[in-house]
RNA sequence: UGGGCUGUAGCCAAGCGGUAAGGCAACGGACUUUGACUCCGUCAUGCGUGGGUCCGAAUCCCGCCAGCCCAG
């Protein structure tokens, strides 16, 4: 008997390829497309489509109240608290993988697939499931890293070898309508990409307050703290002759602290809420290369667990504008160790 | 009120008689499956204002206005 892989669909051609690639591996295929938010029809009539040219059965599932609690809900309590949310990795770790996952196994199937560009494997000597970037460019193994044991247990990534001119390449072949949509980008939640703009719209008020050298003297007025990030360089609207960055957001005093080229690096971090992956939470120091953010290069550095479950982060290089509440993720080569949530720290 | 200095784009600023550098900010685009960063492009028919000299003035001359400093 054929395992039963649900599938969920954007109406992209990245989940409309892997739906192909699927089939054509043998296994009992179901499309479906998750309703996060107000909207999404065209999508899910896009997904219905490749499904109708797949000859394989399609829905629609809608998870919108928990999307609203889970994600968006935490987006605004980050904004709000000064941090810089990731929306993405909460969304695989609480939805894709989380409540369509659950339904997905409630319903008689034994996996569920995407299309991000990464790979699963399992450790045969330690049985872990082992999380692991892929070479092809496209590597989304970073949004991917607060998946548990359990969750990796039952998910396929069809895409995990390939590129992405050879998915449109496969699209193309396997006739589907979406072979040639541009790529998505920005929040989804989120189109105009004026997250601001959304936090007002959710009630969240601008409450402006000073901005600051990081000796405290005042630089001038700024519209609201979570109109800012740390490394944000536009849309200050301060001319001080050379350009300014956020070097630190202070909630408490709703100031945001900002400093010249140079002083927005950072040697230390520390790392809080984490989730191991592909080893076992260690107890030692170790080295390994860390991502912190999704658009950067892996840098070396020394991870020293704490005793609270943090990690101490020492990079052999100062890293540029890490953000807390970015993820930061450990890799050994193309394995995801683990990873965590940026901390906040001070100047 | 007298003396001195200064007035060039939103901010800073070059220019010193030959037809308005540059930086910051802003705006637009590219890049990007988060926020950012980065990159590319745009941004003074006009140099406080009114006259004058000159083939030609932001640049020289005169008046006026404004700001700053010193004296009173």
């Amino acid at each position: 008997m054929k395992p039963r892989v649900f599938i969920g669909m954007s109406g992209g051609v990245d989940s409309s390829a892997a739906a192909y690639l699927l089939r054509e591996q043998g296994y009992d295929v179901a499309g479906c497309t998750l309703l996060l938010r107000d909207g999404g029809e065209a999508e899910a009539e896009d997904a219905r489509r490749v499904c109708e040219a797949l000859k394989i059965p399609h829905m629609v599932l809608s998870l919108r109240e928990a999307f609203q609690k889970a994600v968006i809900g935490d987006f605004l309590a980050a904004y709000t608290a000064g941090r810089t949310p990731n929306p993405c990795i909460r969304c695989n770790e609480a939805i894709k993988f989380g409540a369509m996952l659950d339904f997905a196994l409630e319903n008689g199937f034994s996996y569920i697939a995407t299309g991000h560009y990464a790979a699963v494997s399992r450790d045969t000597e330690t049985g872990r499931y082992v999380l692991s970037a892929v070479p092809t460019g496209k590597d989304q193994s970073y949004v991917l890293y607060r998946l548990s044991q359990a969750q990796l247990s039952h998910v396929l990534f069809p895409l995990a070898a390939l590129t992405k001119p050879e998915i449109r390449a496969i699209a193309e072949k396997a006739n589907l309508p979406v072979a040639h949509k541009p790529e998505s980008q920005d929040i989804c939640f989120i189109p105009d990409g004026d997250y601001a703009a959304f936090l007002n719209r959710c009630g969240i008020p601008d409450t402006p307050g000073d901005f600051v050298d990081c000796t405290g003297r005042v630089l001038g007025r700024h519209r609201g703290i979570f109109h800012y990030t740390v490394g944000q360089r536009k849309g200050l609207g301060i001319a001080l002759g050379v350009p300014m960055y956020v070097v630190a957001l202070d909630p408490k005093e709703n100031r945001v602290v900002l400093g010249p080229e140079g002083s927005q690096y950072r040697s230390t971090l520390t790392v809080e809420n984490m989730n191991w992956v592909s080893v076992a939470a260690p107890a030692a120091p170790f080295r390994a290369q860390v991502k912190v953010r999704y658009q950067a290069k892996p840098a070396w550095a020394l991870v020293s667990p704490n005793a609270d479950g943090t990690c101490g982060v020492q990079f052999d290089a100062p890293q540029r504008a890490p953000a807390p509440g970015q993820a930061a993720v450990f890799y050994d080569g193309a394995r995801v160790l683990g990873g965590g949530v940026i901390a906040p720290f001070t100047v």
